[in-house]
DNA sequence: TTAAACCTATGTGTCGCTCATAGGTCAAGG
DNA sequence: CCTTGACCTATGAGCGACACATAGGTTTAA
């Protein structure tokens, strides 16, 4: 099968396909006689795993590792597991970050929904100049 | 100033600094005896400001746009509001996606450890192959 | 026959920096 | 005086996972 075929019957772009085949996750026979790709029933299989494993986070580099750890006849299931240790530490980290930074959005949307348009010169934007971030002022409250 | 002073100053590296040069968003003035670049006490302002956007979740563009609009005399306010309700939805969007994979990923790290490291041919990593999803898997429970 | 819709390979763009290359400048120590 | 080291310059490439663009060859149907 031809590259838009497998493509639309894994759910990805044809530009996805060709990507994975540039890195040679994929490797299609490029014979007959034009020289178009063709795509095995073993490329399809290669394609699910791939997007599975991107699905769990591993990125392109460690499928390929654990690609190469299997095709040498290792398991590659200890590494499997020790890349999604890392994987897992990014992400959580990721995600701490993208919280804070949502809720530093919000709240100056929140502070922003009260604020004219200041209109000074000596400032580029008042609105961004004149915010406070509530959760880098926890201290001293009540003093 | 100098780049490594201002750098220093503000607590990012001189690559920052110079990046923000690059793409104009400071403006130095490169005189003296050699060509080096000069920061004024403007300049000093301006990288504030843009730290403080980039802290908001505006992208390096917006800014540029937020700063062109000041400079020609409007008020940047209106911009800045519609941008940030744009950022703050794909940011929204990326902390839901980043959730999602957090807990796959941990779904996936318990499912495993109480899985062995599954030897077969046909298979790239049985780990990886096996793992089902609990979160795509919430209907017919007691089926 | 010609136009639409497919395919190929390759190169470039994205984002916000970071790192590397290759060199010029300057102050202090031997 | 010379060298060493720490500073500075400009520019180009690299990152990750694609998406998009270019330029062309192929197949199919009207």
């Amino acid at each position: 099968m031809y590259v838009k075929q497998l493509a639309e019957l894994m759910d990805v772009t044809t530009d996805t396909v060709r990507y994975y085949t540039r890195v040679k996750l994929l490797t299609p026979s490029s014979s007959d006689s034009n020289g178009y790709h063709q795509y095995s029933p073993g490329d399809q299989k290669r394609l699910r795993f791939v997007l599975s494993a991107r699905q769990l986070g591993f990125s392109v580099k460690d499928i390929q590792n654990i690609i190469n750890e299997s095709e040498q006849g290792h398991c590659p299931c200890p590494l499997t597991r020790e890349l999604i240790a890392q994987r897992l530490a990014e992400t959580e980290a990721l995600f701490q970050e993208t919280l804070k930074l949502r809720n530093r959005m919000q709240a100056a949307l929140k502070q922003w929904d009260a604020t004219p348009n200041g209109a000074s010169a000596e400032q580029v934007c008042s609105l961004i100049e004149t915010f406070v971030d509530p959760s880098s002022e926890e201290a001293n409250h009540g003093s």
